[in-house]
DNA sequence: TTTTGAGTTGTTCGA
DNA sequence: GTCGAACAACTCAAA
């Protein structure tokens, strides 16, 4: 008996619970579909997403099978592995993300009229979206008393599963021909110096993290000078990890060793934010579209393409704002206090629409998440529901010299600074974009008129 | 039902 | 130089 595994972002073998679950029902034949959701990812996630089934692919067939890739409408696709495989189950995980499930939903319609069952498990988020809500039933809109409540509950311990039997079956596209994920050219360069892509890097990312990272995580995740973080987003974003066995590992290590419990309850507390963000997404489908505060439905935005285009190619004249954004076009990544500055400076200080923003980070982001970055981007522009106070506007030179004191991660991305005594490095450059001072006054006034219109 | 306490990440100003 | 207050009310969540 055969049944299929119907990956998505979800690119592991390990602690997965619908591999796990088909395994214990036959052999197993895996299958990707690129749909239109996948065309329509930013060239980053194409990029990783290319080298992350080249890394599943290997994986699968280092141990018999074949990771089958099929391009088109999903119940099509899943229909016809079905139909290739002999099989009349497709196990998958159940999406985390509203789109994806109306996807998911409406497949499983179309395949049970044809008899196959999509059978769907959770175990892309630590906890059932159900499973955490208030005393009233609703879903947590304030991060804290949801935290409250998420971190008390437990996270279930991993199931023993037997290795699964792979069946080598062959019905697929062949990744060179997938049309769908091009090569990125002369950009992917960047991106291959920087990441090794797939499962066995993200544990080694995971375990490096825990040895090297973890103890001082609370006092240096905000350095984007030091090598504080632990760079996990692509991972999580691609499942390459379960945010279980994230968090597992974390407990474990702060279980062995008592100096990790800070280190380690700040980054568990990441994973909670992670977490909500996915809470948020599901109150509020349309929440990369729409202001959650309505009030800003009327917001005078600026849309001057060059400044735009300044911020993109970092070219402000505010150091640390173009720092991030050349760290970003090169690697694909930007460290999280960097992500804070740049979009409150395009916000706030150039006032243009997070959408924009927004656009450009999928667009460029090797973690681009459709949950995490939308929620970021209405927290920065105080549109979002447990937003900052419209009057926290980043001063991205007191940034600079508060998080990048010597000024190496300014040396590092700019080139041109390097040679600048530290003290001189986080200055303005002569032409900047906007002053930053008048900028400022300029959005709180018009953030306090829509911030107070309903 | 009403009340109460609280709320990721900041900056500036004036004492 | 350092420190606390102001920034602005508002909504959420729980008692």
């Amino acid at each position: 008996m055969t049944v299929v595994v119907w990956f998505r972002d979800d690119l592991r073998l390990a602690d997965h619970p619908a591999l796990d679950a088909a395994a214990a029902v036959g052999a197993v034949v895996p299958v990707f579909v690129a749909d239109a959701a996948v065309a329509a990812l930013g060239g980053a996630a194409r990029w990783w997403l290319r080298e992350a089934l080249t890394a599943l692919g290997h994986d699968i067939a280092a141990r018999g099978g074949h990771l089958n890739l099929l391009q088109g409408d999903v119940a099509e696709c899943l229909s016809r592995a079905a139909a290739e495989a002999g099989a009349d189950e497709i196990h998958a995980l159940a999406a985390r993300i509203p789109a994806d499930r109306a996807v998911q939903e409406g497949a499983a319609r179309q395949l049970a009229a044809e008899g196959v069952r999509l059978v769907l498990h959770p175990g892309a988020l630590l906890h059932q979206l159900q499973a955490i809500r208030t005393g009233a039933g609703a879903a947590y809109s304030v991060f804290t008393p949801f935290w409250r409540r998420f971190s008390a509950t437990e996270i279930l311990p991993p199931r023993e599963a037997p290795a699964p039997q792979w069946a080598d079956r062959r019905f697929g596209e062949s990744l060179a021909r997938f049309s769908q994920l091009p090569l990125a050219a002369a950009w992917g360069e960047g991106l291959h110096e920087t990441w090794a892509v797939g499962e066995a890097a993200a544990v080694q990312r995971l375990e490096a993290f825990v040895a090297d990272g973890l103890a001082d995580y609370a006092r240096t995740r905000d350095r984007p000078d030091l090598p504080g973080t632990s760079r996990l987003s692509p991972d999580l974003r691609w499942g390459h990890l379960s945010p279980a066995r994230v968090w597992r590992r974390v407990q474990m290590a702060i279980a062995a060793d008592p100096g990790c419990e800070t280190g380690g309850w700040a980054f568990l507390r990441q994973l909670g934010w992670r977490e909500f963000a996915h809470h948020v997404l599901d109150a509020h489908p349309d929440l990369a579209a729409r202001n959650l505060k309505p009030g800003f439905d009327a917001f005078p935005w600026q849309t001057d393409r060059s400044t735009l285009a300044r911020w993109k190619s970092g070219e402000t004249g505010y150091p640390l704002v173009d720092a991030a954004m050349r760290e970003l076009w090169r690697t694909g990544w930007m460290h999280n206090r960097c992500r804070m500055v740049a979009a409150s400076f395009l916000v706030k200080d150039l006032r243009q629409d997070w959408r924009t923003g927004l656009a450009w980070f999928d667009d460029t982001l090797v973690d681009a998440d459709p949950a995490l970055d939308p929620f970021g981007w209405q927290w920065v522009a105080g549109t979002g529901a447990d937003a900052a106070p419209y009057f926290r506007v980043f001063n991205p030179v007191a940034q600079g010299k508060r998080f990048d004191p010597d000024g190496d991660y300014i040396a590092r991305w700019l080139p041109e600074r390097a040679d600048l005594p530290r003290d001189l490095r986080h200055a303005p450059g002569p032409r900047p974009v906007v002053d930053h001072d008048d900028a400022r006054r300029a959005a709180l006034a018009d953030w306090k008129r829509s911030a107070g219109r309903e």
